[in-house]
DNA sequence: CTCGTATCTTGACGCCGTCAAGATACGAGG
DNA sequence: CCTCGTATCTTGACGGCGTCAAGATACGAG
């Protein structure tokens, strides 16, 4: 939330020693976990690594977030928020339940590390008060724009269609970052979501995508 | 694929010492494996544990495997091999794409340490020759499954068709392991999978679904 | 029966997560 | 300005882990 400190301590840097005190240590080890994870996964992030990329000892990370589940946990929860905002604003921006997907596909790619910590559950704990709130904000987001879509009078369609979507778009995603499709296919990551996507929505509804022109309807 | 030796040795009991050489210990140690990661994840599977359910040295798997990047190789061969027996035997019965998909979801319900470790490639080694066999045979089940549904003269729309398809079941499957749905939608997964899959269907192509009694056109 | 070899064991190494105890520095209250 | 409580970070230790090297054991071809 507030100015990052890094500009100062970013890199641990064995000549110029550390104050005792790092300035916010807890947002330094959250970013060199996201770093870690980009380069080599969520299963292989060392708590001990961690500290050494910031340049503390290896038990400081303890401190903020008490073991190795309490980092990943605080992690899956700024991901959650991170995804609110982009499905938000993918909304916002074009009205289409169809780009709020898009959206989707693109966070998975885009903040791959959180993406992964948030759909491993063992990772962390999702009894976590901060990711519960995070996670019920994503919920309101996806299902006010569902509900939208559908139109007054479809309550009922409402959780089946919203569970079809986020299964097409989880699925691409996961299935573009565990690398199982065509290099080709994958590289246009957008336009494979739009065509994936479009394809379903007509047979999800009658009728097309709501485009931003009818919006106002 | 032959009977296994563990009706003698199935249980690491220390009362009854066992023979210098195990029989089947490399299938041992797979089931071992299986069993674990059922209970507690592909994760925190650790080599040493499964050594000891078996009843032999910490280091005996890795004569085996090498190590356990290569046991977990052979748990995502054997799983490939196990999920394309299983969708073929659905489309066998059926005839119906539809039930290939439901399949897939059924098989990563219920082979679950299977399917969580096929789709973590960090775990082990995609390139392996086993596993790309095993890979290939489910492809050529899945997209054969494809081009008889669609029909001749459709071969533009089989590779869109099968992404969408398989985004679809994966991602339903994978939100259904993660917990990601409510109790009560997930409970029933077989008409979860149907429901959300007629619904596809009806987008990706025009008609309906492939019933038994068409399969001869 | 013998011996090469596949199979399994033993012991060691460094890295890991975690805990307990100590060192350091910030900042509120005098 | 000084003191001291407390939050922050360090140090050291422990057991468990994966992996490697060297040794023990038993199968089976000849």
């Amino acid at each position: 939330m507030s100015r990052s400190v890094d500009t100062i301590w970013d890199v641990a840097d064995p000549a110029f020693p550390h104050p005792y005190h790092h300035g916010d240590l807890r947002r330094a080890l959250i970013e060199a976990a996201e770093q870690t994870i980009r380069e080599s996964g969520p299963t292989s992030l060392s708590l001990r690594d961690v500290a050494r990329r910031v340049g503390v000892s290896h038990a400081a990370p303890a401190h903020h977030f008490g073991d190795k589940t309490g980092l990943l946990t605080a992690m899956a929860a700024e991901g959650y928020r991170r995804m609110d905002a982009r499905l938000r604003e993918a909304y916002a921006r074009s009205g289409s339940f169809l780009e709020v997907g898009v959206a989707y596909v693109r966070f998975a790619i885009d903040e791959r590390p959180y993406f992964e910590v948030m759909f491993r559950p063992d990772l962390y704990r999702r009894d976590d008060p901060e990711v519960a709130a995070a996670l019920s904000k994503v919920d309101d987001t996806v299902f006010g724009a569902i509900r939208t879509m559908l139109g007054p009078g479809a309550e009922d369609r409402v959780q089946p269609a919203g569970v079809a979507a986020w299964s097409l778009v989880h699925g691409l995603a996961t299935l573009i970052l565990n690398g199982n499709l065509p290099a080709a296919v994958a590289a246009d990551s957008d336009a494979l979501t739009r065509s994936v996507g479009a394809a379903f929505f007509r047979g999800a509804r009658s009728g097309s995508d709501v485009a931003p022109a009818d919006r106002a309807k």
